[in-house]
RNA sequence: GCCCCCGUAGCUCAGCGGAUAGAGCACCGGCCUCCGGAGCCGGGUGCGCUGGUUCGAGUCCAGCCGGGGGCGCCA
């Protein structure tokens, strides 16, 4: 079933390109018809005529008559379009016929690379790592469900310089007895101690060197101590990821280790390509555009005076292997905008180095910051970083609060499972539905509300309808029912429900679940005016089954919706 | 100092070069014989400033103002 837009838009080209081939018809939404095409003014100044004159002429050109009902021209030269009742009622029709609700595959289907949530071992997730892990979820779930073959990679800092200090202080908890699998209690505990000791003591701070060297070097002891620290880090994260309900699990872990023994050769094929330059003692690929504070050029360290690799190393070494092995065609980089910098020069230099082809699109879908009331960076009371098990708690708790508000007849563990989907839900909606690039005031009673723009708002509009079928003792209409659109409210929710699938292919053009958020919203919205309008268990049998097929479509497309968000549709709430 | 992001209603935010810039929250007024009132309907002199490009600019460009971030061996 191809999508609404795309039948009127290929039908309007056919007129615009008798008037010049190629010309856009430029179709948009509108507030005075279903749609409006404002190609004819653009195309009216390049030939030279009057705007008015060439859309008349498209109007008159077009074959639309089977589709729309009517079809003018206003102001300028805009061409509205008003479609056809039957026509409307077919489309919803195929809609609720087609499993895919419309959402068409990608005419070309691509293997994506989504680098995302990449969390460091030895440390506990914590709210920086949120956003990442969301909004690279629900960019996953949406190029999958467009059809496109997605690579998920957990880029974990699993490698480098901390694990040193990380496994000597590991040594020193083994040797009080407690033993390697018990010695990690709190990840952040360990760490801090680790940092402690590596301050205070001179001692353990030449330990830490020398184990760094044997990691390096591969030494079957200190590799056992670190793959304890990195199973027992695992664990935690795949504990976060349960909570959050997210895709991620340890087979797209792809760690900083993975690229270590790839990192020569970086360093060796940067040299033959003469694009190493020797600056400090450190060797620097000076990609051109890029400035320092002074208007020098920018360096990307690869590797440090002291002979190690930077992170910009393993960058590198990552995009050789999307590229090469993984055979990315197009690689997301799911990571906060302060590193904007950064990755235009990884870019920038695995393009000069030839091993990020043009055919490949690379791109960082960054996001903003979290911030808390003060509008600072979002922190506990203590001035810590918020631990995400302590955010994804607390927020089921508080769903399960407000739920406590009022009577319900769900037994204690649909309870408890919907206060999961509710607060889990509010956090990610709140996340997932500003535009990502901003920054954004995590506030929970804002989104945990059951009014307004929220995930619970969208989840109880959801339960709303499918207990219209409990209530009615009702099996979905079957297949093939036509949708009773005489009402105005039905109407405006039927052309709302088939704009679904446009709003998939807007949110995957753009990286940009946010759209598709807004979408839910306003198709929500437009539900409850016609079901405040429209009686539909109440409604004579021809009417009833006519509404029924929109109310069922309605909640299939708020639980795919918010399925693609990585958010749950309860049933009953 | 240079670079990047952001600046839209009291607050939180949409707005992907098109007509009169929209939602939610808050506030005020309706709708309680209602299939879930966690709802619906109505109420709005707001695009930081100044230029420019364009038939048309919240949107693109330049400069300024304000906020945040980045700017060589941490990742």
């Amino acid at each position: 079933m191809p999508e609404l837009r795309r039948v009127l838009s290929d039908r309007l080209r056919a007129a615009f390109d008798t008037l010049e081939p190629g010309a856009d018809p430029v179709l948009r939404g509108s507030d005075r018809a279903d749609f409006q095409a404002n190609g004819a003014l653009a195309l009216a100044k390049r030939l030279g005529r009057r705007p008015g004159d060439v859309a008349e002429q498209v109007v008159a050109t077009a074959r639309l008559g089977d589709i729309c009902s009517a079809v003018w021209v206003s102001g300028p030269g805009f061409v509205n379009l008003t479609l056809a009742d039957r026509f409307v009622a077919e489309q919803v029709r195929a809609m609720a016929a087609d499993e895919r609700l419309g959402v068409a595959l990608a005419v070309e289907p691509l293997t994506v690379v989504v680098d995302y949530s990449a969390p460091n071992v030895a440390k506990e997730m914590h709210v920086g790592h949120l956003r990442s892990t969301v909004i690279g979820d629900a960019l996953v779930r949406m190029l999958e469900a467009v059809g496109h073959r997605v690579v998920r990679e957990n880029h974990v800092g699993d490698w480098g310089t901390p694990f040193g200090m990380l496994i000597e202080h590991l040594v020193d908890l083994d040797s009080t007895g407690a033993g390697p699998q018990a010695s990690i209690g709190d990840l952040d505990v360990f760490y801090r101690q680790a940092r402690v000791s590596f301050e205070a003591d001179q001692g353990f701070r030449e330990r830490s060197r020398r184990r760094v060297v044997l990691l390096q070097s591969g030494d079957p002891a200190t590799l056992a101590l670190w793959r304890s620290l990195v199973d027992q880090s695992m664990a935690h994260f795949d504990e976060v990821y349960a909570k959050l309900g997210v895709l991620l699990d340890d087979g797209d872990v792809v760690g900083e280790s993975f690229y270590d023994p790839m990192l020569d050769q970086v360093v060796a094929d940067l040299q033959a390509l003469g694009l190493l330059r020797d600056s400090d003692g450190a060797r620097c690929v000076f990609p051109p555009g890029f400035t320092n504070r002074d208007g020098a050029p920018l360096p990307l360290i690869v590797q440090k005076s002291d002979g190690g690799y930077g992170y910009a190393a393993t960058d590198l070494a990552a995009i050789r292997d999307r590229v090469d092995r993984l055979g990315a065609q197009r690689i997301l980089y799911v990571v906060g905008a302060p590193q904007a910098q950064h990755l235009q020069m990884c870019f920038a230099v695995a393009q000069m180095a030839g091993w990020l082809p043009s055919s490949v699109k690379v791109e960082h879908v960054a996001f903003g910051s979290v911030l808390g009331p003060d509008r600072k960076m979002f922190r506990s009371r203590s001035g810590d970083s918020v631990k995400l098990v302590d955010l994804l708690d607390d927020a089921v708790r508080r769903a399960a609060a407000a739920m406590a508000q009022r009577d319900g007849d769900l037994d204690d563990a649909e309870r408890a499972s919907v206060a999961t989907a509710l607060g889990v839900g509010a956090i990610k909606y709140a996340d997932l539905s500003t535009e990502r690039t901003r920054d954004y005031v995590f506030d929970w009673d804002r989104m945990l509300a059951f009014e307004g723009d929220t995930g619970p708002y969208l989840q109880y509009a959801h339960a709303r309808i499918r207990s219209i079928f409990r209530r009615g003792e009702l099996a979905p209409p079957a297949p093939g029912t036509v949708p009773h659109l005489d009402h105005p409210a039905e109407r405006a929710l039927a052309m709302a429900l088939l704009g679904f699938a446009g709003a998939v292919d807007d949110a995957v053009d753009g990286a940009a679940p946010h759209r598709l958020c807004g979408y839910l919203y306003d198709l929500a919205a437009t539900f409850t005016t016609f079901y405040e309008t429209c009686p539909v268990l109440r409604a004579d049998d021809g009417v009833r089954e006519g509404r029924l097929v929109l109310c069922d479509l309605t909640a299939r497309v708020l639980a795919h919706g918010l399925a693609l968000l990585g958010i749950q549709a309860p049933d009953r709430m």
